[in-house]
RNA sequence: GCUGGAGUCGUCUAGUGGCAAUGACAAGAGACUGUAAAUCUCUCGGCUUCGGCCUUCGUAGGUUCGAGUCCUACCUCCAGCA
């Protein structure tokens, strides 16, 4: 389906955008889904330990998937004679497919790339086979696999990159954008572009006028979050990106993130989040609640800490602020038949306790990892609810910093 | 009763004269941001001013500069024979 974005309100302070992407297929039907938006990550056509009727409990817009693992399996041929990746992974809401850029950067270790000018040479960590991707194969890829919207493929830099490494890999990243352009053939599929440019204000300027020229459906900002990249300067990439995105089309932050992530970013003008990081917590025991903590001590809140800083934005800018968590694991669970959250919503809240989430996480049983999920899902669209119902009220500042206090 | 074998960290286990002692599991904790990630890291006898100190391999003696390792006795368990 065809990608559309209607800007409806903006918080008058902030300038955070309430919004709603609409999806139209050739034959006519749509589908609507509010923004700012958290997507779930299913990387192999799936999200992790969930069924797609408990991922949609969790009342998801678009989900993710992506071009890189599907095409080494099952092969994007099986995926098209299955009848494209929703009737194959029985997923009838929108789907973005990640273009394989982001593997550009992660299979970096071991030197398991090399990256042209024509495309990366990767060898496979499956079978050690090599491969070779370019911009006009993750197209055509997508194109097969069916999914909704496709993403450029791009070179996702290292943070330590330096600008001199930046403006090279913008340009390539430019040209691969053109490339792409010129083979996507699916008609029933909206394509995006990627601003890159790490922290620099005249990189991600630079890039994201010269990505908008070339023409796409909606706009990522990417290569964000990326190692021990300080929150700083991602949140700097993302302000320094969205002024010269046109605003009528969507902006999604790429791999991004925890929750005090996704309100700094709204703040800054995106629209839509995709993170692994939900579903990967739930899998090693952890479960979101709300507000953020120091990285130092996992119950310090930024209110806690006002000796530290003159304010509170200079606070959670600094890289020592996270995502407030409990792991499950952990002993002090263990006869605690209270749930994750009391005022949580999710199936998992509704209806299990710490102490038996605790007790299967224990026994490694796939079924605390899916309440995890479950729960972990659930707090990032419930954050991304709130917000929309605070930009709605131009009262999102105060959402934000009540938000940070917590 | 006789003969043989065995007793080491919560459990199983390595160890044949230099050892606070191997590995696995269990346990305790930490990391994770477009998923090579149901993975990875750390701790796991006690104390510590982090240099060490103390106490440990069934029990009690002995040989030795030095014993989980060798010797003696005892205790417990296992197997075979009575």
């Amino acid at each position: 389906m065809k990608v559309t974005y209607q800007l409806i309100h903006k918080d008058k302070k902030t300038g955070a955008r309430y919004g709603k992407v609409v999806f139209e297929s050739e034959n006519g039907e749509k589908q609507e889904y509010e923004t700012p938006m958290f997507m779930p990550v299913g990387t192999q056509a799936t999200v992790k330990t969930l069924s797609p009727e408990q991922v949609k409990a969790t009342n998801p817009g678009i989900i993710l998937a992506n071009t890189y693992h599907l095409w080494l399996r099952p092969g994007e041929k099986i995926v098209k004679k299955a009848g494209g990746l929703h009737k194959f992974m029985n997923w009838n809401g929108p789907i973005l497919t990640d273009s394989g850029g982001y593997q550009v950067f992660s299979l970096a270790h071991n030197k398991k790339k090399d990256i042209t000018e024509e495309g990366v040479h990767f060898k496979s960590e499956l079978n050690g086979e090599k491969l070779f991707l370019t911009p006009e194969k993750s197209i055509e890829i997508q194109n097969a696999l069916d999914s909704d919207i496709a993403m450029s493929f791009d070179e996702c830099p290292p943070a330590t990159a330096d600008k001199k490494y930046l403006k090279n890999s913008i340009e390539r990243t430019l040209r691969w954008a053109e490339r792409g352009k010129k083979v996507h053939k699916n008609k029933n599929q909206s394509l995006f572009g990627i601003v890159q440019g790490g922290p620099y204000e005249d990189l991600r300027k630079w890039s994201a006028i010269e990505t908008v020229k070339l023409g796409f459906d909606g706009y990522a900002v990417g290569g964000v979050a990326n190692d021990d990249e300080e929150k700083d300067d991602m949140y700097k990439a993302v302000e320094y990106s969205t002024p010269y995105l046109p605003e009528d089309k969507v902006r999604y932050l790429m791999g991004v993130g925890e929750p005090v992530d996704l309100v700094e970013c709204v703040k800054r003008g995106i629209d839509i989040f995709d993170c692994v990081s939900p579903t990967r917590l739930a899998r090693h025991g952890n479960a979101l609640i709300w507000g953020i903590r120091s990285i130092n001590d996992k119950n310090t809140s930024i209110s806690d800490l006002k000796n530290s800083t003159d304010g509170i934005e200079k606070s959670i800018d600094a890289k020592n602020y996270k995502e407030k968590r409990i792991n499950l694991k952990n002993a002090q669970f263990a006869e605690d038949f209270t749930p994750i959250e009391d005022d949580c919503d999710c199936y998992t809240c509704q209806n299990y306790t710490k102490a038996y989430i605790h007790h299967l996480i224990k026994c490694d049983e796939a079924f605390g990892k899916t309440l995890l999920s479950i729960h972990n899902i659930r707090f990032l669209i419930r954050l991304t609810e709130k917000m929309r119902e605070a930009i709605k009220n131009d009262k999102f500042e105060e959402f934000r910093e009540n938000f940070l206090k917590s």
